[in-house]
DNA sequence: TCTCAGGCACTAT
DNA sequence: ATAGTGCCTGAG
């Protein structure tokens, strides 16, 4: 096997500025899924282009085939959003300006809904190393291939290519109990029963409520893929850390309904209480619980 | 062998 | 409404 090295010096690369921004929290946070790191450098899907991204600094750098404006690198990224004011708005007490201080840079990405859904189908109880590859091995079977400067990166599988799998044959990707939820979920997306862009149109709540008539879909998956694909930013979604960390800071007990905590989330924090979210949940993976 | 992991659906109360 | 249980699979 011959590995190519393809010469550089025509390569193409554009630059964003990237203020109050951490490349690598935003990416590793456990928000996103199937991009690979290749050191400092993440290669994946924007729409329908392969993208290198790094971070040099206060600037994000990044080529994409075919290219994307840096407006949409932009928009994908979130730095668009005002960080310190919606760090400002959830930094409500002690415990959260310990939180920010910790993880002041991660932004909420803006996914695509499909992959966005797809993804989040297959995080139903499994631990996060295991949703990227399983997302990676179902983008190398099923999804198609892009280059990038001459880098393979695969695309999710469309819900055209999920709804011609056989139920057997995504069991052999992994998935598992989810692999009919997967199925279902593309023939609904195909089929128009779930629209997307009717979705975005509608209340948090009434969009909650189609995203759950998908099998596989419950409250925690239905307000990710709010959060991380339609910027629904007063979802907050609660997970088994988040609802750890919550009952231990904020209800000094232990079995809180996940329904209280994240009634109790919103009210709280407000307009970004998925913002706040992220971070708590950043903050109890990666420093531990105070 | 057993438990657990960033849940959901089904069933019984 | 709400509580209990099974489920693909891999790691510890």
């Amino acid at each position: 096997m011959v590995r190519k090295y393809p010469p550089k010096a025509n390569q193409m690369w554009s630059r964003v500025t990237a203020p109050d921004f951490i490349l690598e929290a935003s990416m590793d946070c456990g928000q996103i899924f199937g991009w690979q790191k290749r050191g400092a450098t993440y290669l994946g899907m924007i729409g329908g282009s392969a993208v290198s991204l790094c971070q040099e600094g206060e600037t994000v750098v990044f080529a994409a085939e075919p290219a994307l404006t840096p407006e949409e690198v932009v928009a994908y990224l979130g730095l668009d959003v005002d960080l310190p004011a919606v760090l400002r708005a959830v930094a409500r007490d002690a415990f959260m300006r310990q939180v920010v201080r910790s993880v002041r840079g991660l932004r909420l990405l803006r996914q695509e809904p499909w992959p966005c859904l797809c993804s989040y189908i297959i995080s139903a109880n499994n631990r996060v190393e295991r949703i990227d590859k399983l997302v990676k091995e179902l983008s190398m079977r099923l999804g198609k291939r892009h280059l990038v400067h001459g880098t393979p990166v695969y695309s999710q599988p469309s819900p055209g290519d999920l709804v011609k799998c056989a139920e057997s044959g995504l069991r052999s990707c992994g998935v598992g109990f989810r692999a009919p939820y997967l199925i279902k979920a593309a023939g609904m997306v195909a089929d128009g029963a779930i629209d997307f862009d009717a979705m975005a149109a509608m209340s948090c709540e009434e969009a909650r409520e189609v995203l759950k008539t998908i099998p596989g879909v419950g409250d925690k998956i239905a307000d990710c893929v709010l959060l991380f694909a339609f910027s629904r930013y007063e979802t907050f979604p609660v997970d088994v850390w988040i609802k750890r960390t919550m009952e231990k800071v904020y209800f000094n007990s232990r079995d809180v309904r996940p329904a209280e905590i994240r009634r109790f989330g919103q009210r709280y924090f407000g307009r970004f209480a998925g913002y706040a979210q992220e971070y708590i949940y950043y903050y109890a993976r990666n420093h531990g619980l105070t």
